[in-house]
DNA sequence: ATTAGGG
DNA sequence: CCCTAAT
């Protein structure tokens, strides 16, 4: 199919190319792109075949084409209504469209819009005009909801009557089935059949009434396309796309989402028995086929006339488009259409992100209003799971206020008292290093926690082990001194008088993380910090490639300053905390000069020199 | 995002 | 350690 997608592309309307053009005529002119809803939804560029069809089609519609400077191929672009394609003949008006993606904008009309009466008003017996589309079409005829006598009737002449042959060769629609308004209820299972196959341009072995009635009414249900306009359907509201404000936390899985108009017809999807989360969420009820794509088309129309409120399904989720493609893989085999080049559903990404967000965004949201230096900070409860240290995250909120950090404190901690009592103890126990409690015996309940929490808000729970290996991690220390111990951070921060308050934990290096660092230098080379952060460093995420930078500037001024002295008085100063052995900081010494005179990147050196071990370098130290 | 340097 | 500038 390849070679046929390429042709097609050349043959379509060259949107990208006339743009320009476009964006002037954009006013009224309308520009198609014959595309086919592939079974799962995806939007397939047609086929050659598909586009002489079409083409036929065309010249017997005398439809010229305007837009089209290239006149090789004219099918694509008629100047109204008429010629369209596919099934999705409810398409965005122009002007909203975005061109990025001509491939997947597909085909567009404006027929939905001006041109179209009210069609709640009207119960005018047209016929549909959007011909070719046979999905909409025959949805527009066919009594999903209450309205009845769906049609259109656009003023601009509409050919219709033009089958729209352009889908799949394979796929000859019977629209007579479509014409009037149809019950699906009424119809035996053939007769869905027929209609699902004028819908969805396939076959369908599926006897279940009810199956093949929802997955026609999903089908042309979500035929319509909001994407290309500025209303979003929130709350089963049409709005205007920003005007449109998160509401109800609630209510969010529903509304949340930005960009539900993208529903390009994935019309194909098999709405299996999960096609129920599509009516729940629109608060419809499974029986209740609610929206129509006439329904549908209305409020595109409407949306223009008076940015009216109307009801309309949700966007499917793409974990829903996914679970239907599965559905539709082996409910039944798609004809060519599959292999044709599927192009990728537009909406797919923005489909998702949003609902995850939402998802996220479904847990309560704990925040409170600090009363600290009366700034009324707010402090949300995120996530659970830190990466790093909550003291991290307790200081960045007190660096809001600086001031009062008790106040502070208690409020971070009921903060988390919120949350859960199980938290609670390794809460404490990292900010306020008061508990008592083992973290492993909390541990392993919050890891669970988190897990749960990926799975249902998509949060990424990684690298928890990190906060673990904190107090493990040092265990191999050879040298380790009782001092060391990982867990005196002093969380309480020093506030500082002028500019706010720095330092809050500070962090004594380990003879142990000194000699990684020094080893890392050795291996990596000076400079390569991120390098042995992430190898040498990797259990102690508290130390940033910026911390090993600072640790071997100090480390290497204070070899300077030793080294001279070393003879005599070896360790004997007991200076701070971490007394350095003489031995690390004489080989501190000798690697700085390695480096100084030959670039970092010693694998030979390190190994052929001082990599043995700090015997060597102390015996190197004694001559140097 | 890393790195280097100053504070 | 923090912050900033330069990459």
């Amino acid at each position: 199919m390849e070679a046929n997608e390429a042709e097609i592309e050349d043959s379509v309307v060259p949107v990208t190319n006339t743009l320009g053009a476009l964006e002037k005529e954009i006013a009224d002119p309308v520009v198609y792109k014959l595309v086919r809803v592939d079974g799962d939804g995806r939007l397939v560029p047609a086929t050659h075949d598909e586009i002489m069809v079409v083409e036929d089609l065309l010249e017997d519609d005398k439809c010229e084409p305007k837009l089209v400077p290239d006149t090789r191929q004219t099918t694509e672009s008629c100047k109204t209504e008429g010629c369209l394609m596919e099934r999705n003949p409810f398409q965005a008006p122009e002007g909203k469209l975005e061109y990025e993606n001509p491939e997947v904008v597909a085909e567009k009309s404006n027929a939905s819009v001006d041109k179209v009466p009210d069609l709640e008003k009207i119960g005018a017996p047209e016929k549909v005009t959007v011909h070719g589309s046979a999905p909409c079409s025959e949805l527009s005829n066919i009594d999903l909801s209450g309205r009845t006598e769906i049609s259109f009737n656009s003023e601009d002449a509409l050919n219709e009557d033009t089958p729209s042959t352009s889908a799949s060769s394979s796929w000859k629609p019977d629209f007579s089935k479509l014409e009037g308004k149809i019950c699906l209820d009424n119809l035996t299972v053939k007769e869905l059949q027929e209609t699902f196959k004028a819908t969805f341009g396939r076959e369908t072995s599926v006897k279940d009434k009810q199956w093949l009635k929802r997955r026609i009414t999903m089908g042309l249900t979500n035929s319509c396309d909001f994407s290309c306009t500025t209303f979003i359907i929130r709350d089963n509201l049409v709005v205007r796309k920003g005007e449109e404000q998160i509401s109800h936390p609630v209510k969010v899985r529903i509304s949340a989402d930005p960009e539900v108009g993208v529903a390009h017809s994935y019309s194909g999807g098999s709405l299996g028995d999960h096609d129920n989360r599509v009516n729940d969420d629109a608060n419809f009820s499974g029986t209740d086929v609610p929206s129509s794509a006439f329904e549908s088309c209305n409020v595109t129309k409407d949306l223009y006339a008076e940015q009216g409120t109307a009801k309309r399904v949700r966007k499917p989720t793409k974990r829903y488009i996914e679970e239907l493609s599965e559905i539709e893989e082996t409910s039944e085999k798609l004809p060519s259409s599959d292999k044709v080049s599927r192009y990728r559903f537009p909406c797919t990404e923005s489909l998702m992100r949003p609902t995850t967000i939402v998802r996220s965004n479904a847990r309560p949201l704990f925040t409170r209003q600090d009363s600290l230096g009366g700034s009324g900070v707010q402090i949300p409860f995120v996530s659970r799971i830190r990466r790093s240290r909550p003291r991290e995250n307790f200081t960045s909120l007190l660096k809001l206020q600086p001031s009062d950090m008790d106040m502070a404190t208690r409020q971070v901690r009921s903060v988390f008292d919120v949350s859960g009592p199980q938290e609670d103890d390794k809460r404490n126990n990292d900010l306020i290093k008061t508990s008592s409690t083992p973290p492993g015996l909390t541990k392993q309940p919050l890891i669970a926690a988190c897990e749960k929490d990926e799975h249902y808000s998509g949060m990424r729970i990684v690298e928890l082990e990190n906060d673990m290996d904190e107090d493990n991690s040092d265990d191999n220390v050879e040298l380790s001194d009782g001092f060391e111990n990982n867990s005196d951070d002093n969380v309480i921060s020093v506030p500082t008088p002028k500019g706010g308050m720095r330092r809050k934990h500070h962090r004594p290096w380990t003879i142990d993380e000194v000699v990684k660092l020094v080893e890392g230098v050795a291996r990596y080379g000076a400079g390569r910090w991120s390098e042995i952060k992430r190898l040498a460093f990797a259990s102690c995420p508290y130390r940033t490639s910026v911390d090993l930078k600072d640790k071997w500037r100090n480390l290497l001024k204070a070899s300077f300053v030793q080294l001279p002295a070393e003879k005599g008085m070896l360790n004997s100063r007991k200076q701070a905390s971490v007394p350095i052995p003489a031995p690390i900081l004489s080989r501190v010494r000798e690697l700085a000069d390695m480096q100084g005179q030959f670039q970092p990147i010693l694998s030979t050196g390190k190994s052929s020199g001082h990599i043995s071990g700090r015997s060597v370098n102390e015996a190197r130290s004694g001559y140097l």
